[in-house]
DNA sequence: ATATTGGAACCAATAATATTTGGTTCCGCT
DNA sequence: AGCGGAACCAAATATTATTGGTTCCAATAT
């Protein structure tokens, strides 16, 4: 064989039309998975690039769908929850994690009021004055995650603490981190530190309602202020 | 040698103090994970069962934990969210998967009406209708359960989604199963249809306060056969 | 005779390693 | 400039080894 076959590049065109072919193929005998790319190529006696072209476009039509080290597979990538979750940083944004934080928190806030032991009030108490003594911001968010997570521990939920891990995870996410520095600025240290006290007592005092109502206004100050700060976030389409 | 060494019970009790001396070495070290049972029971002369008897009051004084597969440590096991998602199943009930769903699904239907298009209410009808003319009972399982996620698809938040996934994979495990055969009786079968409809029409008006209200009710109607039928649930503990 | 122990074998979950495979870059050739 | 080939990267999978969990049995002591 002559090395360097013909010049033309109409190579990616004859592949896609096979490709075609052994596409239709496959899908009558119900077999999903194709060659990998370099058997492809062998086949077809072309490049690794005109293979990749082709199938590019019939991904682009949905016909195929491909995932880098299992393979290349016939009609539409499989609906997989647990997949989705280990990239959720990529899908969302901050805007989107403050509207499902303004309704989770407040409603963990509620059921805190309702089971919060005594012990459990002097626990989160702790960890507020710990926010409000701490100096540096890197300390100080941590400790405010801890508090607003003892909250949610203490709603005695499992399945809801678990989704506010998910939630938690996200926000943690570095791509975010600029955008968690503009959120706790100096001025804002004396209004979060006021609001974080009215939860706290609010659950003290076992006032579901009021506990409820002064997370949602924590969390919509914070959001008020990302607002603020950025303008607006698009996802990252 | 003589095989079957000393024929006393104390065998686990000096592995217990020989134990105690050798975690208390490896923390002072820093060092976390401790020799593989069969090590142990080798170096100490004792049967593994010994040593595993040991390791478990260790283990309630919470001075060591163990992970089948991974090995014996020191300290207390490490939080790990993914890790507690999977076995989520296992630690909580149907009644926090309600109290979760509650508080998560009328949200989503005051964001669906919010954000959805006439493509979406089409679609959700649809669903709607496989449920309602749906004749055994796993079908309209599987259709219900598909308007639900129509639902929060169309809330238009991906990490909403994702939480919404992540209940309702709890609530579709098959340890539940009996329970959600006791909640689909044939009695209640127009009252959810009504309900579902409520629902629908109020996102087509784009009412979010009614949608909301209206998918609350029909949770609550849920919530109310779940305590019916069972009588309340306890955790597996 | 009964109970307890040590030993061995097996099971199941985890971790470590190797292999596969799509994704990317680079180079020489035409 | 475009192609083929090779090499390398990174994600996913398959395979193997490790390790706690469990069961069973024979030996021994009481």
């Amino acid at each position: 064989m002559s090395p360097h076959g013909k010049p033309t590049q109409r190579n990616s065109s004859l592949a896609l039309e096979r490709l075609r072919v052994l596409v239709d193929q496959l899908e009558t005998e119900g077999r999903a998975q194709l060659p990998t790319e370099r058997e492809l190529a062998e086949q077809m006696g072309v490049g690794r690039r005109a293979v990749r072209r082709a199938l590019e476009v019939l991904e682009a039509e949905g016909r195929i769908w491909r995932r880098q080290g299992a393979g290349t597979f016939v009609g539409t990538e499989p609906h997989q929850p647990e997949r989705h979750l280990k990239k959720l940083p990529e899908v969302t944004n901050m805007l989107e994690v403050m509207e499902v934080r303004l309704r989770l928190e407040p409603a963990l806030a509620q059921l805190a009021a309702l089971r919060a032991t005594a012990a459990d009030v002097a626990w989160m108490r702790q960890l507020a004055a710990k926010v409000a003594t701490a100096d540096d911001m890197d300390s100080r968010e941590l400790w405010d995650g801890a508090l607003h997570r003892a909250i949610a521990t203490v709603a005695g939920n499992k399945l809801f603490l678990a989704l506010f891990d998910v939630v938690d995870r996200v926000r943690q996410d570095d791509t975010w981190r600029h955008v968690r520095e503009a959120l706790r600025t100096e001025a804002r240290l004396s209004l979060y530190k006021s609001q974080h006290m009215e939860v706290l007592d609010a659950i003290e005092r076992r006032d579901p309602a009021a506990a409820e109502k002064a997370m949602r206004q924590h969390l919509l100050a914070l959001q008020e202020r990302l607002l603020q700060t950025s303008g607006g976030l698009s996802d990252a389409s």
